[in-house]
DNA sequence: CGTACTTTTGAATCGCATCAAATCTGGTGG
DNA sequence: CCACCAGATTTGATGCGATTCAAAAGTACG
């Protein structure tokens, strides 16, 4: 309590781990009030926001006034591919108050530059969320609320368990449905012994049923 | 014909023009049958494939039969994630008879240590790669065929237009639909003036049809 | 000309979204 | 400790849109 407040956060998310201690320590923690502009489409990036918590979306806004969102994050890097760029193709914006970790773009690039250990580091974070939307898209692409579970407890879990981190409410997003479709789609499973639930963990049984009965 | 067989491609795949010419000389096209197992879960990743034409999936099968499809590439890389890791975690299969172009993944990863520009290349197409999932995530969480279509144009095309490079049913494919549902939508646009179609050319109205009438 | 495939339209069905509302939960302040 | 509130969880009823099954017409290619 006695140190400064301007110290840097000791324990950063752990998305975040990989990142060399010289750009943690210009990594700046930033508030944003819903509806704030990070940026618009033509600026330079200056920053890669990493979100914390809260929801800040990249979005196309057309000339006939469309908007069309391309990436929501919620949690991780918001436009990684603004490192690779001058300029931004979108608009960043805060849908809801947010906390997010701010790194200087110039640093950063610097540290992928200088440090091949970040570099690797780097580039294994950027296969591994290639490997993660493959799957969400795979998943996504399934019509039937039931299976998008069963996808996602494959794809994301152990074992065939996966341990949520957020409410059943988020999670419903994160499957592409209503929060009444996960809720009932669950409770269904469950009733026909799909999967067991243990507060936040979420089991499949080993062996489906067959469509009998 | 008259020359050995085992020679290597002329003009490779634009989408792997970013390949320095000593791994493109080592490049082996190979003809996948429909079914044919290209790896299992477990062996050492021994070439990266890049699809040419056909479609090959990386499915995770489980104990209890089930198959969950982790990755459905019809064209482009198959596994990038592969290149970090020691084992395969998924299986890797041929759908349909397939043509592939497979590189050698020793050479891949010498190759990605040693060319700095090879480097920033792959990297480069990594986060194009995150750029186009989390876009396509985004689309297929939309509900509405026609919503999903206009995302589409927004965010693949050009100034709110695309050319097409397939058919419209393999269109539906990578929108989550039925050939069915697309185009009954693409008719529903095209007379409600939102779009216009000159052959594989649709280009979006530049200001959207209020919801009246 | 025939075959394979895409494009197009039709009709019936099913599942999810939507709107509504009740219950439960954790946290806050009186 | 209890009242109260915001949010998550749960259940119900209804409608719409996509899927599904079916079939016809158009198109490319040998």
């Amino acid at each position: 309590m006695s140190a400064p407040e301007n110290r840097r956060a000791p324990a950063p998310h752990p998305g975040l781990g990989f990142l060399p201690p010289a750009l943690l320590e210009c990594a700046q923690a930033v508030t944003l009030a819903a509806g704030e502009v990070l940026f618009r489409a033509g600026d330079r990036p200056e920053r890669l926001y990493f979100v914390l918590d809260g929801e800040l979306i990249l979005v196309r806004v057309t000339r006939g006034g469309r908007e069309v969102v391309l990436q929501r994050a919620r949690s991780g890097f918001l436009a990684e591919a603004s490192v690779e760029s001058r300029r931004y193709h979108c608009d960043g914006v805060a849908r809801r108050t947010s906390c997010a970790c701010a790194l200087p773009m110039g640093a950063f690039r610097k540290a992928l530059a200088a440090d091949a250990a970040f570099r690797a580091a780097w580039q294994k974070h950027l296969t591994g969320e290639i490997r993660r939307l493959r799957a969400q898209s795979e998943r996504l692409a399934l019509n039937s609320a039931a299976e998008r579970i069963v996808h996602f407890i494959e794809s994301e879990g152990e074992g065939g368990a996966i341990e949520l981190r957020q409410s059943v409410k988020s999670w419903a997003l994160d499957l592409g449905l209503t929060h009444e479709a996960l809720y009932r789609a669950l409770a269904r499973l469950e009733r026909g012994g799909e999967i067991t639930r243990n507060g936040a963990r979420v089991t499949l049984a080993s062996r489906p049923r067959a469509t009998s009965r």
